[in-house]
DNA sequence: CTCGCAGTTAGAGCACACTCGAAGTCAAGC
DNA sequence: GCTTGACTTCGAGTGTGCTCTAACTGCGAG
């Protein structure tokens, strides 16, 4: 058929589901997708490119707001490069304090499990 | 005064606001706190320690929801420990997971800011 | 005694990120 | 030619987890 993926395609392969895929073009996320005579959406490689990397921005905990400030300074062409470096430079950061707080406050969960292990061991043993 | 921290006391030492901490009540993820003879909450130190744990577990997640089928648990007794275990342990797996999904998410951003850092030193070089 | 602040309640409101319903169009298979 | 199913739009609805408003009470400082 013509080429490009139709929604429900993209859905498939991103994970995200064609409601989502549509509301992201509304938000700004996307650019217009093409459509085909009928009017369907036909998502180019370059669409689905950029969701890969937009998945992984959301999967990451980065807003949707921001998602959007991001997606708004490739559009505004590529003077900017510098600035969009400093965002994902700063979301790399705060991923990073996300990982080391969940290691911290899984090991105060840890401390708990091994105290119930205890607990029941003794039980056991009794 | 009286023994026992008052709700913006609390609120201070869990990082949680004075509302959240009535709604954890509300919601049944805290025993029904003690008042003072003029009707205001006094916690004590199992109330606090509680929130300990409670607020590390939803640091990494988990859902109310879940956090209160845990709280029943406590409440119901000592019989459950095995129940309250596997529960704790589920969730802790959830985290590595996560934890594990944060990284490789992480990577495809690191690899655009590779790009990216590239673009810009050709740009200085030029 | 008055002021100001911290607390109380019930219930409404909010931000976020989707998720869905309704009504309609179109193309391909039987 | 009719049915099936994937698509379209627009706007409304949902779930989660708080967050706040309004009206009120009561303690402690000056």
């Amino acid at each position: 058929m013509a080429d490009g993926l139709t929604v429900g395609e993209v859905a498939d392969k991103t994970g995200l589901t064609a409601y989502t895929l549509r509301w992201y073009e509304q938000v700004g996320l996307l650019d217009p997708i093409p459509r085909d005579h009928a009017g369907r959406r036909r998502y180019r490689l370059r669409d689905v490119e950029r969701l890969d990397l937009l998945t992984k921005m959301r999967a990451t905990g980065m807003p949707v707001r921001e998602m959007v400030r991001y997606v708004a300074l490739v559009r505004a062409g590529t003077h900017n490069r510098r600035e969009r470096l400093e965002l994902l430079e700063q979301h790399r950061t705060t991923v990073l304090r996300q990982i080391s707080e969940l290691q911290r406050d899984l090991a105060v969960i840890d401390r708990k499990i091994t105290r119930y292990r205890g607990h029941l061991h003794a039980e056991q043993t009794d």
